[in-house]
DNA sequence: AATTATATATAGACAGACTATATATGTCAA
DNA sequence: TTGACATATATAGTCTGTCTATATATAATT
């Protein structure tokens, strides 16, 4: 079963600042890691990495720099600002709000978030 | 807290179809059910709502019906066809793979869906 | 008489993710 | 040695979904 890509909007940049709070990453390790942790059910695009982390980079949220590869081209690092932090804290619970409204509507009963 | 906009992407036309599950309603209907449904998590806007009922009649997953009021304008009535119902069926699963899939991430533990 | 609630509808703006494409390097097989 | 593939980053253009703003119309309330 294909994952419905409308489905998918929205919390990408939740998921991509909840990775690198274990640690800075570059951008092709994130797919690769979103991929693992997600069990391969996302498969972000670079096309979709890409602007995603020039955007928080503008915003604030992460930092980059640049670091030599042992091979192949240079690799650009992020890194979660404290604001980041901060930010990623609100998404999350954003997130978990969301999920537990849309439970709600679909199974009927109550939901408490913690779950 | 605001609701974050970018999470609710995708996801209306799920919640939309799910209310139709319970029997035929028309939209205004299904603004305050959803409302009441999610515990004042979701304030669906008319703009959003009817041009999304316009496509889900366009695309076959529900059959619409003018029905007279007591008072006030006619009402539309939307129905659930039998290709809706399967539709929704596939779109809840998907529902549940991309909730399950975010958990993951965020909770870094396993996640078994039907919780 | 004016405002609010009910009820539907469309145009235009905006944001997020997509595809397609471009660049560049290293490895491996034919 | 040539081509294919994996690594690694980047941008332009497109598509889709939701939003705001606006329009229409009727009934109830103030």
């Amino acid at each position: 079963m294909e994952l419905d890509k409308g489905l998918v909007s929205g919390s990408m940049a939740l998921l991509v600042m909840k990775l690198l709070e274990d640690g800075d990453m570059y951008g092709y390790q994130m797919v690769e890691e979103l991929k693992k942790r997600s069990d391969d059910t996302f498969h972000l695009k670079a096309g979709s990495l890409y602007p995603l982390l020039h955007g928080l980079e503008g915003k604030g949220y992460v930092s980059a720099y640049e670091k030599e590869a042992t091979a192949g081209k240079p690799r650009r690092y992020y890194h979660l600002t404290k604001q980041g932090h901060s930010v990623l804290q609100e998404k999350e619970e954003s997130w978990n709000l969301y999920a537990c409204a849309v439970r709600k509507v679909l199974k009927g009963g109550v939901c408490s978030y913690g779950t």
